[in-house]
DNA sequence: CATCGACCTATG
DNA sequence: ATAGGTCGAT
């Protein structure tokens, strides 16, 4: 059957498998896109793109579309009217940003797959939750983004975010909405602002205007570390580089995980739990699964986790347990940790029904719904995984119990350090062995 | 070191 | 009380 690409749109052939806008783009990864709905043929046909999603990128809007085999995309600046040469290039680079912002070269389906092999619980999930990948963001933004995240929900941390953009960067340009169906009268325009670099915020009055943007204690936080970073001696401006502050930030890229989470720790605002997410979503490192009360209540509940407090009431997030929660989560899911993390963290987000995804019915939250009865993975594969323990009876280790007769990942009891190049080499071994 | 209270604000 | 926590003081 005939393609139809929308008009003044390019196609990119990528399955829905491999990428899912509207899950990926709205499970509190980035919280700067735009999302617009699109009018309905009569003859609904799950061919047809039903979103527009939009971001404001330094100097263009891009635009995206989607359908089950196609990712459609144009971007739109400012002076439109350009030569053709110019034009070609740039499409030639949003085009290539697009491939990095999404990871295009990873191939999802394999990762889906290695995860199911190892663990059953994402298996029985990962039909009704495919196509979410980790995005690779801009890590000033995301770094400003997720000091927002602190006590926060994705609603609120999405206002915040595009009210720092409105209010401390210049419009970039006005478009209206994508054609809506009833044909009435347009849409207003609306006006873009890309994000404001570290300069723009660094100055101590941005304190007392973000505090009247509601950020609440976030907006100290936010200025404190715009101007550390601008202090910073290698971020020093640059001749026609007026954003020299943000390559400090991308250069973590380059270093190991354990370096680049302790210079991000220096930041106010910044602790473990934001720390690990700036190092998964913007800084390349594809293991480290960040633990927050969210994800320490799907281990909990799905990866039979439990913990020993003297408080009766919760359980209060000690480095000693986060440690283990995201060691414990890691030696279940491999190197890409932490891609497989946000399927499960999408998974549970309550609020994607209201989003319109073809996830739960009615307002079950995704993962109790997918998964009424858990079941363990290595019972499926035993020799992919060492047992430790003793079985048939639950063990207590260093404040965590763990039931082995219904839970087969296993807390390492060894030894009280559990850093990544351990568990690195431990499994190197037993995959070598098997 | 673990633990605790405070911190902004908007929802259930 | 909780939402994808962090800071500073015991």
């Amino acid at each position: 059957m005939a393609v139809t690409i929308p008009v003044g749109f390019h196609a990119l052939p990528v399955p829905i498998v491999q990428l899912s806008l509207a899950a990926v783009l709205k499970c509190g990864q980035s919280f700067r896109w735009s999302i617009y709905p699109l009018p309905q043929a009569s003859i609904p046909s799950s061919e047809l793109p039903t979103h527009e999603y939009r971001l404001c990128l330094r100097d263009r809007i891009i635009c995206l579309r989607q359908s089950t085999d196609s990712l459609f995309y144009r971007s739109m600046f400012p002076d439109q009217h350009v030569c053709s040469t110019q034009a070609t290039l740039r499409e030639a680079e949003t085009l290539s940003w697009l491939k990095d912002y999404f990871q295009l070269d990873i191939d999802l389906v394999k990762l889906y797959d290695e995860w199911s092999e190892r663990d059953n619980v994402f298996k029985n999930l990962r039909s009704r939750f495919s196509g979410i990948r980790i995005l690779r963001q801009d890590p000033w933004e995301n770094l400003v983004s997720f000091i927002c995240s602190s006590n926060n929900n994705i609603a609120r941390i999405t206002k915040m975010v595009h009210a720092l953009c409105r209010h401390y960067s210049p419009p970039l340009l006005s478009l209206r909405p994508p054609m809506t169906e009833g044909a009435s009268a347009d849409s207003d325009p609306i006006t873009y602002h890309p994000f404001p670099p570290p300069s723009a915020l660094a100055s101590s009055e941005v304190a007392a205007t973000l505090r009247g943007l509601g950020f609440g204690y976030r907006a100290d936080f936010i200025q404190r570390t715009a101007r550390m970073l601008v202090d910073m001696p290698d971020s020093q401006p640059i001749t026609g580089q007026q954003h020299a502050a943000e390559r400090w930030l991308l250069l973590l890229r380059n270093k190991p995980t354990a370096i680049a989470r302790e210079e991000l720790l220096k930041f106010v605002g910044v602790g473990r739990k934001v720390a690990d997410c700036i190092l998964l979503m913007s800084l390349d490192k594809k293991e480290v699964v960040p633990i927050d009360t969210h994800v320490y209540q799907i281990a909990v509940k799905h990866y039979g986790l439990h913990v020993v407090t003297k408080s009766k009431t919760k359980a209060t997030m000690t480095p000693k347990l986060y440690e283990e929660v995201s060691g414990k989560l890691f030696d279940i899911w491999g190197d890409y940790a932490g891609w497989a993390h946000s399927v499960l963290f999408t998974a549970d987000l309550k609020s994607f029904s209201a989003y319109g995804l073809p996830s739960t019915t009615a307002e079950g939250d995704g993962i109790d719904h997918a998964l009424s009865t858990p079941t363990m993975s290595s019972s499926s594969s035993p020799s992919k995984r060492k047992r430790r323990g003793t079985l048939h009876s639950p063990k207590e280790l260093a404040g965590i119990v763990v039931d082995i007769d219904t839970v087969s990942h296993v807390i390492d009891e060894s030894n009280d350090e559990t850093n990544m190049a351990d568990r690195i080499k431990r499994r190197r071994r037993t995959v070598t062995k098997a």
